[in-house]
DNA sequence: CGATGATGTGTTATATATTACCCTTAATTG
DNA sequence: CAATTAAGGGTAATATATAACACATCATCG
């Protein structure tokens, strides 16, 4: 991330939430930064950007930290196209026209 | 991310089914990769390297591309405090002694 | 088939992340 | 209280991401 003007607040928040959660499983899990960061094969003061919320950090720091806590699974759902409930909708409704089956509003069930 | 030597595989292929996920997404709501890489303030090739699963994106353009695509609010439920049943666990058992309630083996429910 | 748009790839220049130091302060423990 | 460790922050050097072009290929659609 180069010009941080135009990132809305709501990714802000959400990177600093991220950064917040990281920090509080590391704490509960009693690893020092210094023992995190050397397993995550970064720096301190990388792993300290990452726990302030920074835009900066890479998403492979990012996704080492989980995995360093055990929490690397839980990368795999966000934006799962299983539970893109709008964009299979989206998908449906873009469909070439295809033979309809019973009733004529089955694509309303979004 | 400097070093690729040492990241392990489950991080880089939970980087590389993110940049899948983003770019089902995108596929689906109809956006061109130019048309999306603008609302995201980025360059086709930034939001190439992302959906490519290059780890060295920063967190910022990945929290764009799912803010673009409505799916930002997922990125909270990653870690959540309130989910990580063993950083919970963890917790407990760290704790200063307290007193016990009723059983001795209160915490066993893990 | 021809045109248009989408996408992949390359290059150079610039901005930034990351490292490896060091120093300081706060917190924890003996 | 003293000692040890965790954590915050500063700097210079290096690595890398990103931007801004440009060119090529591939697919889609008229």
């Amino acid at each position: 991330m180069t010009l941080k003007m135009d990132i809305p607040p709501e990714v802000t928040t959400a990177i600093a939430r991220l950064g917040d959660h990281i920090r509080i499983a590391r704490k509960r899990r009693a690893i020092s930064m210094a023992e995190m960061a050397s397993r995550m094969f970064v720096t301190r003061k990388t792993l300290s950007r990452l726990e302030n919320g920074e835009p900066g950090v890479s998403l492979g720091v990012f996704a080492m930290a989980l995995w360093v806590l055990g929490l690397d699974r839980e990368l795999l759902d966000v934006a799962l196209p299983e539970k893109d409930r709008a964009g299979i909708f989206l998908e449906r409704r873009r469909l070439p026209q295809r033979i309809r089956e019973k009733t004529d509003a089955d694509d309303l069930d979004f």
